[in-house]
DNA sequence: TTCGGAACTGCAACGTGTTTCTATTATGAC
DNA sequence: GTCATAATAGAAACACGTTGCAGTTCCGAA
């Protein structure tokens, strides 16, 4: 079995690259409709117009196909909100103001919501790079917020910034886990990220 | 599909709580020797010399076990480690030391652990009872160590301590998710969750 | 243009979680 | 003790993730 799914710079051929990408719009599309249950691999396969086996080839299992997806939406995200700084005067008003944005943006889709996170907590190490992919957009996405203004492409935060950033977005994957397992409600699930963040960043 | 797994208490007779504990035996023992996978449901009704139809009848799904499991080890903990005070001075002190005993408990079983955190985080909603039990008894595991001395059985914490311990099981959680699945080593582990604490207890 | 290998298709098969069904056994009311 | 009911055993069947394979198509090098 391989190890890592095909990532969109390895792909030479247009035609591939095409493939990739509608596999992940099947993905989504499905998870949107059904959750993580109705993400079928043959149904995927099917929707996407491409035998199973190369869905396979691509992504060599459900979970990387779901975490792929996961980073997809991610990165579209980012690119959609650009470069802009983010408002708001502190640290912690700016955290809030994204994460707000971010999880009202999940529950505004439930079942894409559950299924990538569920896939994202049940991955294992086959699926580190993947994985590492969205740790690192969930990272700056922080960063950028917890800097605001100050913000530098690149820069090093200090150990200080990666640790609190570390501790947001556990908490937001924890809360995030909560809600989708319909053990917190949406408000429930807003407040106990901006009271975590009210206490590590002052 | 029932959606509840049988606790202690529904069960009558005798030969039904011996069945349910024969279950969660062979349930630990497999998770023990193989993780996750390891934990198939034909194995474990052999092993706990059951029908397959009743270890369903107890158990509506492998999550619901392996959560169900997991609750009886926590409790099982709890009730060994008694009414002791937590020793140390400060609440940081006493909340790394239970994470730290905690910690280097679940790390001296790899497979073990990897089993129950991976059945944790990956329940749904139907799951929600027996996540709430574990849930709740994390909650007073770490409320007992930020009170300290001062901890009173059935005492209300206040809104500020459960937003503290919430905090704490968030990360703690995140960091074991990463452990298992090999995404940090144990020192990595360790190190996070002792940062996060330090910052939020203070 | 031709050729060789990689990529793709279509389909069958396997493993394991889950469901279902029938026969048998235990349990509790009377 | 007898009977009705629930619980259990045993085994087959289903669903879906995953693998394997034979045949076909695509693509770049010569």
């Amino acid at each position: 079995m391989t190890t890592n799914s095909l990532t969109a710079e390895d792909l030479g051929s247009a035609a591939q690259r095409d493939r990739r990408r509608r596999i992940l719009d099947a993905t989504i599309a499905l998870a949107s409709k059904g959750g993580f249950d109705a993400v079928q691999m043959r149904a995927v396969a099917e929707q996407a117009d491409v035998a199973l086996g190369t869905l396979y080839r691509y992504f060599p299992s459900k979970i990387h196909l779901l975490v792929s997806a996961l980073a997809r939406q991610f990165e579209d995200t980012q690119t959609m909100v650009g470069r802009r700084p983010v408002p708001g005067d502190t640290p912690s008003e700016r955290v809030i103001y994204v994460l707000r944005r971010a999880t009202r943006g999940m529950q505004g889709d439930a079942n894409l919501t559950e299924a990538l996170t569920r896939a994202f907590m049940f991955a294992d190490a086959t699926v580190a790079t993947e994985i590492h992919v969205v740790g690192m957009q969930m990272t700056s996405m922080l960063n950028r917020a917890i800097k605001g203004e100050a913000y530098v492409e690149g820069e090093q935060p200090s150990d200080q910034d990666v640790a609190i950033a570390r501790v947001i977005s556990d908490v937001w994957l924890s809360a995030l886990v909560s809600w989708v397992t319909g053990r917190a409600t949406a408000e429930e699930t807003a407040e106990h990220i901006e009271t975590a963040v009210g206490l590590v960043l002052r």
